[in-house]
DNA sequence: CTTTCTTGAAGGATGAATTCTTAGCCATGG
DNA sequence: CCATGGCTAAGAATTCATCCTTCAAGAAAG
């Protein structure tokens, strides 16, 4: 039986790409460019699959998970993404994710992984498993400390988010459908609890968590 | 006449998906992952079109450029890459590029840029045109924007340095000892020639630029 | 079974920033 | 020498953001 696809990844032409090589494997119902029209479109389709990116515009990949798991937990969460670190991999299956693929992994690997997934398995790219054994014998000399991001509530890390994307408190307010007034709670609770004391901090701090790209 | 292509790129999964997309334009006589396998088969095939990324191993894109515009100049060059800066860009058309694509372009410009370049014209993604356009109509004998930030007045930068480092309108004129309409006034002529709209997206800027840390 | 924390949601008043226009000053270089 | 580009600055209208305060539901702790 054919499983039904949706696929989410900002980069269009990646898209299309993917796109075509996911229809070998399943029916594509749908794609989205960005984290938000994502957990919309999931809940109309209600896909057995969910291909999708880490970084996304208005909601990234891993906390979209985090809603798409209580919202449909029947769709099966298969990361496809740049990120080849064993962090994001973690933090990706904590999130409910049934499988990770980076995008230098073989294309076999993704019907491998789709496959895995609708047995009711998980999948993880060779690729990164091989990384965690590097990151186990090269013990931490890279400032890959644990993310204090996690601090901060599911809510405000969306809110981070659209602020370091360069979206006005309005604007948020519009996305999210909740008042403007809401929007600057969370912006100075956030900044109460990190000691940060303006956007442009805010936004450097967004980057540094991987939050937001450059 | 069907283009003969050859395409090379890092991400084996983004290999898989171009190729399909691109087998609805010509025949694809190639693959390769990275730059060095990319001169090699390029000497071999001949092929009418290479699409090609930037970041690659063993031998980056612009450089297997540089080199492929000597060794097989009948080739024409498709740059299909994440980097969406106007440097790079023009990088790419100084290296010999005939078009210059980013993957947050739309799958339908991959088909228009071939056709393009088969033509003996040239593609630029709309995307950044406004941007390389200023950069592209001055350079061959003024080297005045080999780096974006040198765009830049050294008040702006000043003044830009200041906004990511999270000061207030008010706090920099008191630091440079200026009217706040002046810091102002710079404020929004650095974000008109740079395009960007917000205190976030400057501060992404200034960090990318590093005039600031994170 | 209340009390307390945490999280999410807002109102009103005030201060800050943005937009647009206009304009003076100074140095550099055809 | 005067045109250009860079830096300075003002006023008025408007929109935004911030500060302080209040409210409510659910979870956790007493």
């Amino acid at each position: 039986m054919r499983p039904r696809i949706l696929i989410a990844d900002d980069h269009s032409m990646i898209l299309a790409g993917l796109r075509k090589l996911v229809e070998a494997e399943g029916d594509v119902v749908g794609t989205v460019e960005d984290g938000r029209a994502l957990v919309e479109e999931a809940q109309k389709l209600r896909p057995d699959v969910i291909l999708l990116d880490i970084s996304m515009p208005l909601l990234n990949g891993l906390d979209a998970a985090r809603q798409l798991t209580k919202l449909v937990p029947d769709s099966k969460l298969i990361f496809l993404t740049m990120h080849a670190t064993p962090t994001y991999a973690t933090e990706a299956f904590k999130a409910g994710a049934s499988a990770y693929l980076i995008k230098r992994s073989a294309a076999l690997e993704l019907k491998q992984a789709i496959q895995a997934v609708m047995r009711g398995q998980h999948y993880m790219t060779p690729l990164i498993t091989k990384d965690v054994l590097a990151a186990t014998l090269h013990p931490p000399d890279a400032p890959m400390r644990q993310r204090p991001v996690t601090a901060l509530t599911p809510r405000q890390r969306e809110v981070l988010q659209l602020i370091a994307e360069g979206k006005g408190t309005k604007g948020i307010a519009t996305l999210l459908n909740i008042s403007v007034k809401t929007v600057e709670f969370h912006k100075s609770r956030i900044m109460d609890e990190l000691d940060l004391h303006s956007t442009a901090e805010l936004t450097k701090y967004a980057v540094a968590e991987g939050l937001v790209s450059l």
